[in-house]
DNA sequence: TTCGCAACTGCATACGAATGCACGGGCGTA
DNA sequence: TACGCCCGTGCATTCGTATGCAGTTGCGAA
């Protein structure tokens, strides 16, 4: 900047203000310096501003590895989530930087102006490791229990269980199965508006705990409810995997979808919907979700009073 | 950093050493200052330490949001490349830096001391605005067709072409189709090596453009193929949703897989692998190939020489 | 006693940009 | 003519940490 200053014939704080678009400069100097730095390839140096400013236009993404249960939050569609964000955060002029949660915490977080934090920990763990760094910070996951100080988003999961619950008994079903794994926050909330919408007529569903979420999982499950000879004319599956997975073991014991038994996924993904039968499911808007999680930080940054969010999930009814 | 010399009773120097391990100060005071430093949740000012240092300790990830063709860095399997690099990265003490590729660089890119470069942008274009920055660069794709100075990593798609041709070859199929878009540099160089394999043989494939990489967009493929009349014994789809889709359409057909036609995918996804019958497919390992480009980044970062790569691709046969 | 060396510690300064305040000149108004 | 104001510019200083060099202390050897 200073050598800048001496070829305009400036000082160097009339670069600075120049390549700022500060009004206080003459446009005309202004213009002269910024092609004279676009000429000699001058680059800002961030560290410094950083350091002057006191921010970092950063905010850390914190990806969980070792998730309380087997879902990885590298799994494609948790990622969606990191896409909403990126775009959001980029089209606000704020990088992101990605970090995933293993051992000790990465220098750089701390530089960074705020928190987004994808899987919330076993036990909130992860929660209280990065309140102590102070920042303005956002969790995605399931709503907080108690009266944590940090921001939540997340999909409604305890409406999504109800909505399917609901579906089961308006078509007559009287024994449904639950797949999934109830140690993982959100899909507890799942399971908790599943079984108590189901309560209120006298239902009680059977729990079929299953970690991973994979097809093969999904086919063992049925596979497994076959062999013990468990009466069941509805599935609710915690993921579309685990429904198609389930599907095709039922076709193979030669039982008809939707007929014998219905099938209902979660996440509403692509492959669900040109999958044969279409699957029905419940639509989780990972993309829009990361979009809001951007948005809280960014407020929280600004200083803003910002609120916990639960995004609505809709049952997408298709053919199972 | 200044308060807790004088809480220790010592300069801030002292202080500075004692937190980053100098061998020049005393066991004793250093074990007390980082007591001191840890009770009063001193945070180190990194802003501060990069700006003296001149390094950030960070490599930028740039993502390509719009590509070549209908392939988004946002599919799942591009990102387990992300998956790679992030873990390689972070336990070397790197951070990433995310940024996707929209407008004007992001500034803080600047910052980084290296760049990976996910997509390499139609004619190049992306490479080179990029090597302006003059940082480390890697990228990933296909190899550079000229003396290009920077590094290049990929999986080699134009032995994974080869490869399907010669499978092809072996069981006597004579009228092979190419699904996929040779505007993209990599599936270019899985049409070559398909073609210069085939052409040995005397066979030229039937080239089927599609931009969609989705189960959809084979089964279009298929389609339109059969209401062309087009006489086919064998497909290589440049993904595996294209090669369900095609299986799917072909099946619908009454057409035998692999009986009639032949169909192999390409990226050997689980889903691929689980699909019925399983998928035959050529396998890219992205995860590796993630570590890989982060080594290299950081080769070049500490100075070493550093040449590019290509990681083998392999033909997995199942019952396609 | 004196010197030399080793082991610590501290001073001054540098890193590159941004802010508070002051300064100089041009212009309009009284 | 004198005064005040605005526009544009520059000086000094600040942000928090790390390095080169210099200083201090204690101990053993000459």
């Amino acid at each position: 900047m200073a050598d800048l200053a001496e070829l305009a014939g400036v000082s160097k704080i009339t670069v600075s203000r120049a390549l700022s678009e500060s009004p206080l400069v003459n446009a005309e100097t202004r213009e002269r310096i910024q092609a004279l730095a676009r000429k000699h390839g001058y680059k800002l140096n961030v560290s410094a501003r950083n350091l002057r400013l006191r921010r970092s236009h950063t905010v850390a993404v914190i990806v969980e590895m070792k998730p309380s249960s087997g879902r990885t939050m590298w799994d494609p569609y948790p990622l969606s989530l990191l896409g909403g964000i990126s775009q959001e955060l980029t089209s606000a002029g704020y990088s992101v930087l990605l970090t995933t949660r293993q051992g000790a915490t990465d220098a750089a977080v701390q530089a960074a102006d705020g928190l987004i934090l994808l899987g919330q920990g076993a036990r909130q763990d992860a929660v209280r490791l990065y309140d102590k760094l102070g920042l303005p910070m956002v969790v995605w996951g399931a709503a907080a229990q108690g009266g944590d100080n940090h921001i939540v988003v997340g999909s409604d999961n305890r409406q999504g269980g109800i909505s399917v619950a609901e579906r089961f008994l308006s078509i007559g079903r009287r024994n449904p199965v639950f797949i999934g794994n109830p140690d993982h926050p959100e899909m507890a909330q799942r399971l908790f508006g599943f079984v108590d919408e189901l309560a209120g007529h006298g239902i009680k569903p059977l729990l079929l705990r299953r970690a991973d979420f994979t097809l093969e999982s999904g086919v063992d499950a049925v596979r497994s409810l076959a062999a013990r000879k468990v009466r069941f004319d509805a599935i609710f599956a915690c993921s579309d995997l685990l429904a198609m997975g389930a599907i095709r073991a039922l076709v193979e014991l030669g039982l008809s979808v939707p007929n014998d038994v219905s099938v209902i996924g979660y996440d509403d993904t692509p492959l669900g919907a040109s999958f044969l039968p279409p699957l029905s499911t419940v639509r989780q808007n990972w993309q829009e979700g990361g979009v809001l999680l951007a948005r809280k930080v960014l407020g929280l940054i600004q200083g803003h009073a910002v609120q916990s969010q639960m995004m609505a999930s809709t049952l997408v009814v298709r053919s199972t």
